[in-house]
RNA sequence: GCGGUUAUGGUGAAGUGGUUAACACACCGGAUUGUGGUUCCGGCAUGCGUGGGUUCGAUCCCCACUAACCGCCCCA
């Protein structure tokens, strides 16, 4: 009986494993360069604790959960995105309390939402995220996206774009949302049925809107950029500023509202280069104020979080390949019932050396172990039969060049050594 | 949740209502009694997503289901 993968979800196979490593190993060397330490929560999470955190409202939280129950009855929920489980990690263990503020944390793992597939979007998909908790600096802001951009530029990406808003403080939302209702209000009737329901939900979701997007009231609408306090103002043009003199290149965009509640002040996307429909590469922003709805103490916060498939197809967009082919130090071909016998232990010496090493374990002729130790790279083919067993001295080809030489069988693994380095 | 397209070997694919389901790549073997990337020769789907139906007969026609891909919504 053959069971298929579950819908939404894919297999890394072996040749694709190193490009994943590859990834992981730039993201956490990028995060140790900004001092960022890796943090480790659970897959899952108590369903309360992304209703919360995501927001009621949300898509996510309305559709997208992957809900269950234990056992003992418990709620839990396939965690959608990470910053929810960052944060009550942070206050579950008090990370508040520790002297090294700001706490600077970042997760690469899995996340599950439960959606149709489609390039780009998978039910479980891999993020990428940052999170710095404790201070409200507009320099933290600048550090996260700096970060973002910096993993990128290093796994060789060009085509990046970064698209920049604010939303302001509490105060600027509740203004600039009771202007959108106003503004759209009494002509809401001429825009689709998402508008209309977003109106008293989420009046800034409309400004999102592909159906209504050529609509003359959305050019004019109010944008939250006029609404911004004083304070909230001064905070943007800080983070903008500090951008500007690192040399890195935004695009405003007041329409940039995020699908996650807990976002206020900076918000930002970067955009790459896409095939298909969708070209979001990260997201993020500021999230003061979810400490503290979390049960921490009131606690700035700004991160974000970037998936792993989509780098991946933007990679393949720009032609971009991250590892080249493997290759093997050496291959053991053994000719005869004698030499195969004798053939594992001189591999498991090669090995023991710190050399990679394989063999035939497929009954395979002379002349197809050559033509597998070629497609596997091998740099030298160790050849064993009768007349090698005989003298002790294995034929040592080296597939450069052809060239062949007898090396005894004690002094094969620094002969392979000593020609590699050559 | 909605819409479109597709479903043939390990892979890419051609094909027809009727005896043996092209071709290419990959793989294996032989030409070369113990040596790779070229060449030549040979082998490799009792089977055409699953379940029904039409028919003397279906991989090919019809229906349902499932899945994949793409798009919408939304998002990373």
């Amino acid at each position: 009986m053959f069971i298929q993968i579950p819908r939404g979800t894919y297999d890394v196979l072996p040749d694709q494993s190193p490009v994943w490593q590859k990834i992981e190993e730039t993201a956490r060397a990028v995060c140790d360069l900004f001092n960022y330490k890796e943090i480790r929560t659970p897959l899952f999470e108590s369903t309360d604790l992304f209703q919360r955190g995501v927001g009621d409202t949300t898509d996510i939280v309305q559709k997208e959960m992957y809900n269950f129950k234990d056992r003992g009855d418990r709620n839990l929920t396939l965690r959608p995105e990470g910053t929810a489980s960052v944060v009550r990690s942070f206050v579950e263990h008090k990370l508040y309390g520790l002297p090294d503020q700001p706490t600077k944390l970042y997760y690469i793992g899995p996340m599950f939402r439960y959606e149709r597939p489609q390039s780009g979007r998978t039910r479980q998909f891999t993020q990428f995220g940052v999170e710095a908790l404790g201070s409200a600096d507009p320099s933290i802001d600048a550090e996260v996206i700096a970060l973002a951009l910096t993993f990128y530029q290093r796994l060789g990406l060009k085509h990046l774009k970064l698209v920049l808003n604010s939303l302001g403080d509490p105060e600027t939302r509740a203004a600039h949302r009771k202007a959108l209702i106003a503004h759209f209000k009494p002509s809401i009737g001429e825009f689709c049925e998402d508008c209309q329901r977003r109106l008293e939900k989420n009046p800034l979701r409309i400004l999102d809107c592909k159906k209504d997007h050529d609509h003359p009231l959305m050019a004019t609408a109010p944008s939250i950029i006029d609404y911004l306090t004083d304070s909230a103002a001064a905070y943007f043009e800080n983070v903008k500023a500090m951008l500007d003199e690192m040399g890195i290149t935004y695009e405003l965009d007041p329409t940039l509202v995020r699908g996650l509640d807990y976002y206020n002040h900076t918000t930002f996307e970067i955009m790459g280069s896409s095939k298909g429909a969708i070209s979001t590469l990260a997201g993020g922003g500021r999230y003061n104020g979810l400490v503290s709805e979390l049960g921490g103490p009131e606690t700035a916060g700004v991160g974000f979080a970037l998936s792993i498939e989509r780098l991946l197809l933007a990679l393949d967009v720009e032609d971009i390949s991250l590892v080249g082919p493997a290759s093997l130090d050496c291959y053991l071909a053994a000719i005869g019932g004698h030499a195969e016998a004798k053939v594992p232990a001189l591999l498991n010496e090669l090995r023991k050396a710190g050399l990679r090493a394989d063999k035939d374990y497929m009954d395979r002729k002379v002349k197809a172990q050559f033509r597998q130790a070629d497609r596997e790279h091998a740099k030298f083919v160790v050849v064993i039969g009768d007349d090698e067993l005989a003298h002790q001295e294995a034929s040592v080809k080296k597939m450069a060049d052809g060239s062949q030489e007898t090396v005894s069988f004690s002094k094969l693994p620094d002969y392979i050594k000593s020609k590699l380095t050559d």
